[in-house]
DNA sequence: CCCTATTCTTAACACGTGTAAAAAACGTCT
DNA sequence: AGACGTTTTTTACACGTGTTAAGAATAGGG
């Protein structure tokens, strides 16, 4: 059990009688070695306990073998659902990713980037904090390595890279249906966290436009600390309910965890949306968050594929950083959202 | 704007007239350098684009100011916010978290664990992945590295700090609260995908017969990939209720997202758990998930003290690292849980 | 047994910064 | 102006591995 510890190279080499190049070859890569020789230097890392030292290996390389992730908050399924997927796809493509998470604060978002800058990642994936994130820290990654943004892009930002859902397509695709089955959706909006809420809200204004209907937007000032996205959702409607307001209506969320507390506001008042199937009050959302299949009533909504956009934002920043010069022509891609009806409207 | 790029701090010492050395200390410690040279470096820094090199500066300090967390899966917003509050208490600490997520997979749990020993982290808090994770890893960890487990434990492993929930106490809490109030519970298991899955059985199984009460448990076969709790609780418990079974029962969830899905299976049925106050159908929890308090009904349950638990295991974790030899005196923290007493039972 | 192609070893320098020792410069006080 | 304490510069080596160039060893073919 106790196996002798081994620190360096030097020792390995001297414990098992192979030069330290050819175990340097080795660890980089065993097929640039003899297969004899790659017999040898098995048995012998079973004899003792060695691990490269990671600084070492990654300090005269040109290339790190990393890639690094900041996400904006952590307390958000959708998040994690895109971070495990840039993982996984990352992982696939034989990259290590590191992930910082700003937890909303564009001073921790700040530093997150400087961090990858210093460990030499060899690209970056970032999900931005939102409206006042500092815009410098994302153009100065840009112009120094690979870089991707995900998921939200400011929209004074030229020539960045991205990868997201098309909102005008997911948000008009709901509010659509919303429209035809039963009525036109009021937008309860969510606070402007980040730049999502502002596209989402002008693209259900513009397809309301596009329907010619009045487009009605409630809840954009935020009554609750940001980030706690479903009490703002019952905050707002508990408020206009309390009137009597709003509960034939049709309500679109900004996104479903806002539509989860839009429902509880709803039970609160013992309103039961999507009951009457074609009208009455009814509950919608966007994102298609894990937990919305088991609300009561499941969740209509429109999915983001977030899965696709995960392996999107790998693939592209893989590409970008095998070329040498960055030739700096924009790619922009927008995943299609697919409606999931369910009980609540 | 575009500040001429300085990749050593050789080429930064040339630049600005500060010799290399001290620059060094600077970087370190700005106190460590006269007030003039701290101005004059400021300045000179102002001018130039200039990070240092994290692997350089790491590589020949006996101490690298990281720590290493690993955790079982990112989909669970448990599993975020003790990930948020041990960042954030590291951060408090000044240290750096590198954080690594098994995804299920005692291979890449494994791989973790290498590359955390491989980067010299000062010492590592582990969430463990569960029954068919390698118990060698976190020995192999244990004896080199100052290191905590989180969350939940290994029954055997010896010798291992521990900070946690005290299940025996949250679990007996609610058991009995359940008794008391309406009628003794039967339990809700969930797939044993890690050590609290057992620890929880079992303290329910000694809490009923404490209270002379005969102990039940459902849903232990996993009808679910792993890790899809909602899921499992909902095919349990539409399972027996398709049949008539536990429709007045007081049911106990292992955790809270079982509940979630148990809830759901109420509603397909037509039941309204907690209605009746004091008796039917009633539908209890464990770890206060950040969900709970907007479902419908709202989700009765014992809250787990995350913030604690993180700060608990950092703190140790900093007090085990401040210290030359591990004298290896095990530590285990138990953290009371809280009830939560709101519709749904 | 010799020849050649492959693979290894030896030796050396490189990466960018930490760190220590000695010498030089600086500041302050009398 | 002289003496002393502080801070800086100079110089050198260290960390552990990547990488190269030269020479030595090995294998396979005739």
């Amino acid at each position: 059990m106790a196996k002798p510890e081994i620190h360096t190279m030097e020792e390995l080499s001297a414990a098992i009688g192979v030069s330290r190049p050819t175990l340097s070859r080795y660890f980089q890569d065993p097929t640039k070695v003899s297969k004899s020789s790659v017999e040898r230097i098995r048995r012998g890392l079973e004899q003792v306990e060695y691990i490269p030292n990671f600084f070492a290996t990654r300090m005269n390389r040109k290339t790190t073998g990393m890639i690094g992730v900041i996400i904006p908050y952590l307390n958000d399924l959708f998040f994690t659902r895109l971070l495990e997927s840039i993982e996984r796809a990352a992982m696939r493509a034989g990259y290590t990713v590191i992930t910082q998470c700003s937890h909303s604060d564009p001073e921790i978002e700040a530093r997150a980037a400087e961090t990858f800058l210093s460990m030499n990642v060899d690209g970056a994936v970032v999900a931005p904090l939102g409206n006042h994130s500092d815009l410098n820290v994302y153009e100065r990654l840009n112009s120094r390595l690979p870089f991707v943004l995900m998921d939200s892009r400011p929209a004074r930002l030229s020539g960045v890279d991205f990868v997201g859902t098309d909102h005008v397509q997911s948000t008009g695709l709901i509010t659509e249906y919303l429209t035809r089955v039963g009525g036109p959706p009021v937008f309860l909006a969510m606070p402007r966290v980040n730049f999502n809420a502002l596209e989402r809200e002008m693209a259900y204004t513009s397809k309301m436009e596009e329907l010619g209907l009045e487009p009605t937007i409630i809840g954009m000032e935020s009554l609750n600390a940001e980030g706690h996205f479903e009490a703002h959702g019952l905050a707002v409607l508990d408020h206009y309910f309390s009137k009597g307001d709003f509960i034939n209506a049709s309500i679109l969320c900004a996104n479903d965890r806002v539509a989860i507390g839009a429902l509880r506001a709803a039970a609160q008042h013992g309103l039961e949306p999507g009951t009457l199937r074609r009208g009455g009050l009814r509950i919608a959302g966007h994102d298609d968050y894990p937990l919305s299949e088991f609300m009561i009533p499941t969740l209509t909504t429109v999915a983001q594929n977030v899965q696709a956009i995960g392996q999107a934002a790998v693939d592209r920043l893989i590409e970008k950083l095998r070329v040498e010069k960055p030739q700096s022509n924009q790619t922009v891609q927008l995943m299609d959202g697919v409606l999931k009806v369910r009980q609540s409207a």
